[in-house]
DNA sequence: AGCCGCTTGTGAACGCACGCACAAAGTTGC
DNA sequence: GCAACTTTGTGCGTGCGTTCACAAGCGGCT
């Protein structure tokens, strides 16, 4: 906001990071993305206009949310293709590796060990846990399988900062207890309960049942408005640009 | 938009559906679930205390929630179980299947057309696709694996109303305008693209690397911040109750 | 060097959503 | 039947997030 002029000083992001909104912050990583494939194309700058166009978002909210992480760009150009990469990956943290521990290693939580965009984009899975004595000794991708009661010392060695857990609702929260307990800082939970941690632990929860229900729910309000102007209140997330209807997701959840 | 107002025509949720918050759409498939176990434990009624205290949101606010479908509440007691149930089911439209079409099998699709989690809730997986001629053929959980361009065929012999797109980025826009073109009216994707779809189109993304970049940055946050008192602005989705911090997942994206 | 056009960065207004707090309404106990 | 308690439903204030619109700044052209 107020943040005053200053060059960066040395290490870490520690300043510019005061008081970023939530929303921008997810935004940032998909600018990022976009920076990346920009890049590779051999762009060296874009616009706001251009990266909003691509990323879907409108280019005045572009512009304040690259506000926050300070002034990169350059008036009458754009921005540095690379210098603005560079500056995103700094601000999200990404400019070190993040080990992850993934919990669950079912039906989903295989898919999610096995999802190259983790490890490919600076996550790499480095440790796999389950309670299923027939899944516990095997490998995936090259890392073994672990149990459950293992989570405190393997991620301790293996220097985890953020769980995954994809275990059935009713194991998530011990589950969750183990991650705690081995000083993991953020959990990702897919799992459909409402974790409950330590004030300093961060969760973020995804629920694809969720999802696909507000889905059913835009169906169902759109058979019975049919032929009427009946409409669901827009709401924040939704908008039309050049024609085309994008509703952005929201895994959204309570609180 | 400005709806004026109307009397149900038919059988249809039509007039209750006007104008739902998208973020209180969310929440209701939440309670939707909880409602669902306590109906399961034998609970008749339950407050609305109760009841958020368990879904992890603000009794107020879950309240307000429940106003937009109706007051099915009874002041001194609560609400009954049963008949919430019921009620919310009928506003998100979960009163009738929904068939849903899986497009892209790789490692990811894969777990999604195994995942218990959507045939279970009122979205059997109808149709699958793929162009990879190795998956196309091959039956997982009892569906066969139809190529890609057979999409407006089987999508249309099956009554499908969702599509999941679960392809590499590339492929997903292309695969989308099949879908779309096959009458399908909402879409969740997967994929780590914009997509661009006709008005009347729904299309809610779900981007995996995207949750893990915002809880890199929360990692990184907390590093920075350490020993001072930086701190992130706290936002609409954070929060402590009972001294527990819960920040909700927000799949989110761009608009 | 000076002007022109383009693009950034941001002040200000708007709108949604959240949460408080209370009135309305129903239930239980006497 | 009345009083006290419980719980719903909601009007209202507040804060965050989005959007508009414009001044400030930079590069290119003459």
């Amino acid at each position: 906001m107020t943040s005053p002029p200053q060059a960066d000083p040395s290490g870490s992001a520690a300043k510019l990071v005061r008081s970023i909104p939530e929303a921008t912050v997810a935004r940032l990583a998909v600018y990022l993305r976009m920076l990346g494939e920009l890049a590779e194309q051999g762009a060296e700058t874009v616009s706001s206009e251009e990266l909003a166009t691509a990323t879907g978002v409108n280019s005045a909210k572009l512009r304040k949310d690259l506000s926050y992480i300070g002034s990169y760009g350059i008036r009458g150009v754009g921005y540095e293709v690379a210098s603005l990469h560079h500056q995103i990956e700094r601000t999200l943290g990404l400019d070190r590796q993040q080990a992850v521990a993934l919990v669950g290693v079912g039906n989903l939580g295989h898919a999610l060990a096995g999802y190259s965009g983790f490890g490919g984009r600076g996550f790499p899975v480095a440790a796999l846990f389950d309670v299923d004595p027939d899944l516990v000794g095997i490998h995936i991708n090259g890392i073994v399988v672990e149990h459950v009661r293992d989570i405190p010392r393997v991620c301790a060695e293996r220097g985890v900062t953020i769980g995954m857990i994809a275990t059935p609702g009713p194991a998530a929260q011990s589950v969750c207890d183990q991650l705690v307990r081995a000083g993991v800082q953020c959990i990702l939970n897919f799992a459909p309960v409402v974790l409950q941690v330590p004030e300093q632990v961060e969760v973020r929860k995804v629920d694809l049942a969720v999802e696909l229900q507000v889905l059913a729910f835009h169906v169902a309000r759109r058979r019975a408005g049919d032929a009427s102007d009946t409409v669901v209140a827009p709401s924040v997330a939704n908008g039309v640009r050049d024609g085309v209807h994008v509703t952005n997701g929201s895994a959204v959840l309570p609180r």
